[in-house]
DNA sequence: CTGAAAGCGCTTACAG
DNA sequence: CTGAAAGCGCTTACAG
């Protein structure tokens, strides 16, 4: 009905000037403002339940107060806890944020960018598609501040937060050697993303710490596009053959999902047959009776210090900060010490 | 580096008024504009990449071409597969979408509608926690287009675009009963929301129907807050005593995936010992050995025809749309017909 | 201590 | 057919 009140709303009715009123909003100049006025413009302010317009403020001062989020796709229940996280820190800080999801599309991940900037976000939070690294070096000469999420190039120097990747997959292996398991495949995804590389350096490493080589067929790289049948195949391979292995390690969380489903299709029991650590939680894991083993991602703590990072450089976009979060390793029922009769 | 080129420089470039930038780049008056000079303004916005401030547009038309999505938690998979379908459908009518997890909150969610609002979007989805009547009401007297998402209040004349959830449990139970199982269980949320209140509707009717009552003991409803673990109650409860049930049905995913969480601790095995129709798909059905039988929603289409109406509801915010979508029984290994000989 | 005035970047009713 | 001018609702450098 009646239109949202305005500065001058409040100005009009107490006889001062808009300029006053914004002042005392703001809490700009306090000391040199009369207190008797100050307390009376606050209260009409309250009884007309004045709300400033975003729009004007962001026009006059170039803020929004708004962040723009990009992640892979925000169905997917990774993403859509990367995005629960980052909602409530910006939140808590006042800003509030537009996602959009690139389905690893980097054409469309460009797109997004320019659309959010377009809408004068603030800043960007990003878990780039492989391939966007000349779209964010741009971004970087134009000084838009922004974070990648989960992701980062080793060949930019930017802002990010992601896991430690590398210790992350050297842990997962590590443990699995300790516990007497020595041919242990890994499913991981074939896509140029360093940080899925970190994941596998972080397996052959630890097994040529343990002065164990790995075996080119325990690698199995399955295409991103084809995930569920090309996981199928590789589980096939693994657990069949001259050279069966006795564990497998899968490096994100829908491999682990696809792993799983294939290893019941197939009778495998778990961990009688074959050890198993999963990437990332998921609600099937409640549903073993030997719950696996997995890899815990700090998730929220990743969206949090991403946010928070963001955040300080929009006042100084050149101060780049880089962390890698510690993964976690939480040992569950599939991957039992073996005994030392079958070691 | 160098700042955002504006009308004002595509203008002083070509020694023409803003205004007439502006009538071209929107394709206002065009049969009024010369051809000539019209081209040439294009041109040049061409070449500097010009990109209209949206705060200012905004300012000036009080459009910002942006949509509000209140959901109860993004990080929910539900909340999230529905929030990608809105991104989507906003996305190809040129609107971006700011996002809020309610928490189920009333004043949480009230709270993110003003911020929101405040920050001028066009319209709000919503999918709202028990106990909105009074803001929505409010916000319905304010002239606010909103449309609700998966829920409604049968006692406001708002639009919304849900699930008919009468017809989808009704279907479910009426497929136990007509596949021989009679002794059938309801685990279903305690709730004043009206669509849960729905499927238990659709749970006695059907029973009625097949001139069967319903058994108080057998109709479960848990609380919110602690559902994993009341759900684990009521299997208990369902599947052991004088007179075990010989199916269940969920009313929720969450309900689902706890209760066969339960169901494979207890070593229930479904369909042998137990039937068992569940609420939504999951990751996990997939681990099943027997699919579960489940209902599905449209979760894509109620999203997209939630945001057309909204879109169609910025030019006319009074034009209320009611929409019930079906639901779909997905017919698997977990509810065969029962032999003639058990019935 | 207070306020008039300019201006952010647009749109559009109005005048020519 | 074209453009000067007002104004959206703010902020802030500047003047008093």
């Amino acid at each position: 009905m009646s239109k949202k009140p305005s500065l001058k709303d409040i100005a009009q009715r107490l006889g001062v000037s808009t300029a006053l009123v914004s002042y005392v909003l703001n809490n700009k100049k306090e000391n040199r403002i009369g207190k008797e006025i100050a307390t009376r413009i606050r209260q009409v302010a309250n009884e007309l339940n004045y709300q400033p317009n975003r729009m004007a403020q962001g026009l006059k001062t170039n803020r929004t107060r708004t962040l723009g989020l990009i992640v892979a796709d925000i169905a997917n229940p990774f993403s859509a806890a990367l995005a629960r996280a980052v909602e409530d820190e910006a939140e808590q800080q006042g800003y509030t944020v537009i996602f959009g999801s690139s389905d690893e599309n980097p054409a469309k991940c460009s797109q997004l960018i320019d659309t959010l900037l377009n809408r004068q976000v603030d800043g960007l939070l990003i878990a780039p598609p492989a391939g966007m690294e000349a779209k964010l070096t741009t971004l970087q000469q134009q000084r838009t501040p922004f974070v990648l999420l989960d992701r980062y190039y080793p060949s930019l120097h930017t802002s990010y937060v992601a896991l430690n990747n590398y210790q992350a997959m050297y842990h997962a292996v590590d443990h699995l050697l300790s516990s007497g398991y020595h041919r242990i495949g890994l499913v991981t995804f074939d896509t140029a993303l360093f940080h899925m590389a970190e994941r596998g350096r972080g397996y052959l490493t630890a097994l040529r710490d343990h002065d164990l080589s790995a075996r080119k067929s325990w690698l199995k790289a399955v295409d991103p596009c084809n995930a569920a049948v090309e996981t199928a195949k590789a589980i096939r391979e693994l657990t069949t053959g001259a050279q069966p292995v006795d564990a497998v390690v899968f490096a994100s969380n829908m491999l682990t999902l696809a792993g799983l489903q294939q290893l019941i299709r197939l009778h495998v029991r778990i961990p009688d047959d074959l050890a198993v650590v999963g990437f990332d939680e998921t609600d099937a894991y409640s549903l073993f009776y030997a719950p696996p083993t997995y890899i815990q991602q700090p998730v929220s703590e990743m969206s949090q210090q991403a946010t928070r990072i963001l955040l300080d450089m929009l006042d100084a976009p050149d101060r780049i900060m880089q962390v890698n979060l510690p993964a976690k390793l939480i040992v569950q029922a599939s991957s039992p010490p073996q005994s030392v009769v079958n070691s």
